[in-house]
DNA sequence: GATGAATGAGCCTTCATTCAT
DNA sequence: GATGAATGAAGGCTCATTCAT
């Protein structure tokens, strides 16, 4: 898997003065940075410091730009979120109507490079972690939210009306979003025994297993 | 969801100095005060000061059964990888030489309060968090060993052998491993929305729509 | 004796926070301060809260330019042995080019109280008792380092050949080598019954017994 | 130079109970302990944990039979100070009734092997270097006291007396009582650039400089 | 806006000392 | 007497945060 890396933010070193935009530029620069750190060090030995290094700025900008190291973290996880969601919606809105094709466009959105790469999953990973004893990243992590679910699950209704499966499909939408964690999770810790090709297969065959008439294997 | 605390260790508070068991049931007994500072505080806001006064003890203690933080840990997190494996290994033993039925029995176990509740739950995921970053957490972490993963893919293999199944094993095997450690990461982190019955039954519906022959509904 | 220190450093407290000279003065300022403390509380019994709030500064400034602990008690030492090594070969270059001349003259800067104050045996001393199971200390201790000594052995020889004496000059310069130190040591421990004068003195007559056709009493 | 250690106290570990003299000789196996420490490690990095591990103890011991940390080391020092005083006396006592020779007898005992020895010597000097600020070593540092310090100068001016020299007793004396002390540190210090042998001959030809004809080349 | 020196709270760790056994 | 588990104070160090420049 690569460690897939936006360069769009921090190379622009030229403009770093002299931008309107600057302020929201920064956040980004930090937040980018953040996640490098988190990758990186995790969660418990990401420092400031790191973070202000890493963007190349200096280490009293963070407490400027963000109030506090968590907010800053929060922001973090919030663009995350963003970013996986924006994701979703895009390959959604490029799929067919057909409630088959779009389920298959959400799990293959969710294997795409953009999205599941070691240094974003290991970011993700990392507010997992905490974000039982903090509720303010509870919020934000599942990265798969309440919408995401519903759709999931009313997705899994029209198959298994359409098509007459003995299935329950909430239960199948539990599972799926489940799996789909899980798959992330392995990828992100197992150090290449899976493939993100290999869990996106495993994925589409929970589906054909499920919807055997809707995904022919 | 209940927190399950096993109260065998440290409520006996009237022979606190007592000399008997005494290493090695001092030394359980900060592992347990650890997970739950885990589960209470998450990994980076877990501090010595909070494991013993969690155990009731000095803060000096810890460096005297453990030499450092580090190590707890380590040992914490073997003390729970040897617990799961103890769990299903002994689940497996009570099921029947049938592999459906063997197969049903780990995914019951998997979701046995003993195992599967908040407390421990969030200790795993505390770990899951850190162990990118740190070698040697990852040789335990997940819980779910390689001795596991083969067990269940030998599982699949012969219920896809001796019901003509269409299916690859392996993939399958890759799936409900994932299921699994996914809807424990959806336990621990729903708010209520998921219950331990419901996410069994989702791994069940899994197997069933994996096995229709074997699994019926 | 008195205990000298200069005063040119921590004295100017009204530009504490100032930039001005900064990393290079603040160093000075520490190790300055580390000498105080060295002197009054020993080596085994100086902390980093003693030496920062002898300088007027707050704890964790020590971390902040110097590393660690280890790293200014070093640097500390570093500085006096440069200090040391300066005044004696400042001292040379006013004397004649005559050794017996020189040799007098390395004496007497010796007990220039600018060199040999209590403060600053007391943390030579310091530094001595540590120096054996620290060999990053060996290094710097003793201050009459190995250029000093073959200068002596030199200078001896000199004064051996041109005066027809019958002595080993090796021998001789090894013992004013270890006279010199022990008279610091006594200076430095006495209390009282060894003035810096009676000391220099004493070095003086050694040199007449060696070479009585050169040091007339 | 040999680390010589007497192992007259330690080895007897048969008659480690049942005796009557025990109190006397576990206080003294603890200070051959604490001597062994400090040659090791250094003042500041010996610890009673060492100590106790050294002499083959359980850790409470030492505040059993000393107080505290601080009446070992004052009770290791005395020892030292004492077997010191007692050799240099023995020494004395062997010599003729000549102050040459009872010289010659005092620099040759200060560099026996039972005293000077590298473990005896780097002691000595853990100790000089707190004895700065501790006022209860000063009493016993140096080892070299008040009594031996006037035997000296009653012999330089006995020989002064008889040699019609034109040099200031007192100021050999002290000169001589200095060198002796910067010998030993030299030869604690020195990593085998001074052997015990050029030692003892640098101080006996500093009396060979002083009263030539006493002590012919 | 941006920098980085400075602060100080809090953590891990060490260790002298106590005390039940 | 002897042991070693247990305590708690204190030290070194890290790091989020502040603020003068």
């Amino acid at each position: 898997m690569t460690d897939a890396r936006p360069a769009n933010v921090k190379s622009e070193s030229e403009d770093r003065k002299g931008r309107k935009g600057t302020r929201h530029a920064r956040r980004l620069q930090l937040i980018e940075s953040t996640i490098d750190s988190l990758a990186a060090r995790g969660y418990a030995e990401t420092t400031l410091a790191d973070v202000a290094k890493g963007a190349g700025l200096s280490r009293g900008i963070v407490n400027f730009y963000f109030e506090s190291k968590e907010k800053l973290l929060v922001a973090t996880l919030q663009h995350m979120a963003e970013e996986y969601a924006a994701h979703w919606r895009s390959a959604l809105a490029k799929a067919s109507s057909d409630p088959a094709d779009q389920l298959l466009a959400l799990v293959r959105a969710d294997f795409d490079p953009a999205i599941c790469n070691r240094r974003k999953l290991a970011a993700w990973c990392a507010f997992w972690g905490e974000a039982r004893s903090r509720p303010t990243y509870q919020a934000h992590c599942g990265s798969r939210d309440e919408a995401y679910q519903q759709l999931l699950e009313r997705m899994c209704r029209d198959l298994a009306d359409s098509g007459n499966y003995s299935i329950d499909p909430h239960s199948v939408a539990v599972a799926l979003d489940a799996l789909l964690e899980g798959l992330w999770l392995r990828l992100m810790m197992g150090s290449a025994k899976l493939s993100r090709d290999a869990a996106r297969e495993a994925a589409i065959s929970f589906l054909a297993a499920s919807f055997p008439r809707h995904f022919p294997r």
